[in-house]
This record gives structure tokens, sequence and C-alpha cells, in this order.
DNA sequence: CTAACACCTACAGTAGCTGTAGGTTCAAGG
DNA sequence: CCTTGAACCTACAGCTACTGTAGGTGTTAG
């Protein structure tokens, strides 16, 4: 009864490549599946069903050693979630992080482009935005002792 | 008149690390700078203000290709910045993907992290969603022709 | 003169895969 | 039965943009 999967197809149906199921096996996130007598890896449904959870979690973004986590804690059916949800809290939270440090720089972004006229570059404001801030005068060289008087 | 600074006092300047600025010269986006008797780097203006350069362009999230696409294009200032305002098009563009990506990221964790009433892991929504689309049905390894009957 | 610190090179490691080389196994067709 | 081509195997290098470490040298303040 217990039906079994080649990588290729436990790959086509995670939407991962093939490599990438081998590589979750190197780091331990999968369990080593049974081999054929060829040495073929064959993956029962209980394999399968973890690289779903694998990979849906790294489609919401989750690292990895926090993934480990989840299947570890999802191995225990009993305990309290309290630390299942802390952790997609704490992903929840650095996504809403990156989303707002994105969203200043594309507000910078788009000051920048918008204030180019399309002329020579000498007069382009996107150079010129970057190039502002030289720190030339931060810090004077000369302090250290090193260069002409 | 030549005034020189360190890779010490440079990095503290760019708000980068030392190495940071050895590696930028590495790969060729920094010029190899002077060197003193003793061999150590001696940053002149011009490499101040390039190393400047590509912080503030790293800091709006360039890549380091790009960046050195732009470096090429401000040598040469008679230039039309049709190709500079390009990149940075695209860089926007590429933020603004991200920020999309993240938002429906965010919404997903949110929906899930909002639905958990903190019981046990067998109730956990998170662990459910996570665990959703278990493509086990979605092709018959049987079909392979692999495992018992 | 010496202690402390900045600097030097060269290389390994980070995250999460992805690609490649060189070889074996498998299913199907003739 | 034999061959062909796809799928599989291991082992390792490479990607981004740095960062850290080891082991040694240069510089400077007291």
């Amino acid at each position: 009864m217990a039906a079994r999967w080649t990588i290729g197809r436990a790959a086509a149906a995670a939407g991962c490549k093939v490599q990438t199921i081998r590589y979750y096996e190197q780091i331990g996130l999968l369990h080593r599946p049974a081999r054929s007598e060829g040495n073929q890896r064959l993956f029962a449904h209980e394999d399968i069903r973890r690289l779903a959870f694998i990979r849906q979690a790294r489609a919401l973004g989750f690292p990895l050693p926090a993934i480990r986590d989840l299947l570890s804690l999802g191995d225990d059916p009993e305990q309290s979630c309290e630390a299942v949800d802390a952790i997609a809290r704490t992903q929840l939270h650095d996504v809403e992080q990156r989303i707002e440090d994105l969203q200043a720089l594309g507000r910078e972004l788009r000051r920048m482009v918008e204030q180019c006229r399309g002329g020579r570059i000498a007069d382009c404001r996107v150079i010129e935005v970057l190039s502002d801030r030289a720190p030339c005068e931060a810090f004077d060289p000369a302090e250290a002792g090193v260069g002409a008087p």
C-alpha cells in the first residue's frame, strides 16, 4: 500500500527543483527516504507532505531555521501552539519591517527618477543624488598626519 | 595638496567596513589606490567620492552590476542620461515589485496569525495552513509504476 | 622602545539554493 | 535481448554582497 514517489515527481508536485529536495535532505530538513534497489530515492506520502509544508513555509518567506522549528513543533500535536504562534508573528513582523524599508527606498527612488529631464549626464539628477554627501569634508584626513601639508 | 585617507577613515566616512572597501577594489568597482611606503592604501578625495557614490547607491538597493554601469556612465558627462534613467527606473520597478510581493505575503501571514487561538498544536491554524495543499493527490505516483500495487 | 592599534593578504563562511561533471539506473521501443 | 534517452546518483563549484578569521606587518603615542 505504500506508494512511492521518485524525486522528479516529488519535485514537480512541490514546485521545486530536484536539487532542492536533495539539499533539504542534506541539511536534515527532510528525513532520508527509502531507496530502490538501484539506490534511487523513493518518497512516501509522509515525506511528500513534509516537503509540501517546507515549500509552503518558504513561499511565506520563513527562513529554514524557523521551518525546522515549526516542523519539530508540528511533531508534538498535544503541545501548546504558543511557540508556533511566536515564530509566525516574528515572521510577520519581519515582513512588515521589510515592507517599510522598501517603501522608504521606493519614495527616494521615485523622487530621483521623476526629476530626470533627459538631458546630459552632467546635469542628471540621478547621478547628482547618488553623488551627494561625498563625505570628504566629514573627516579631515590631515588629522591622521598622513599626506602632504 | 593631495590629502590621503587611510582605509579605516574611508570606511568610517562611508559607513561601511574596511573589508567592504577592499572587496570593492577586488571586484574592480574602486580603482587601486596609491600605497604608502609600508604598503598601506592611501585614498584620494576622488576615491572617497567614488566610494560614497557606491554606498549611496547600495543604500537605495542598486545591485553592484548596476552600480558599475552607473559609475562608467558618470565618467562620461556629455552623454545623454537616458541609460542612467533606465537603470534607476528598473531599480524602482524592482523595489515596487518586491513591495507588492511582500504585501501579499504579509496579508497571508496576518490571516494565519490572527486565526490562532492559542490552543494545542493539533488545532493550530498556523500549522494547518502550512500543511495545506499536500500534493499527494495531485499526481498519482502509481502512474510511475514504482511501488506496491 | 614598546604597547596598542590599524593595516596587510588570503581564505572560509553566510542563505538558499542552482548548475555542472561524470557516472549509473530505468522504462520503453525495436 | 539490446539499445536509447531520460531520469537518477554523488560531489562540488558558484551565485550576492559582504563579513569574519588567522597570521603577520606598519604606525604612532607615551
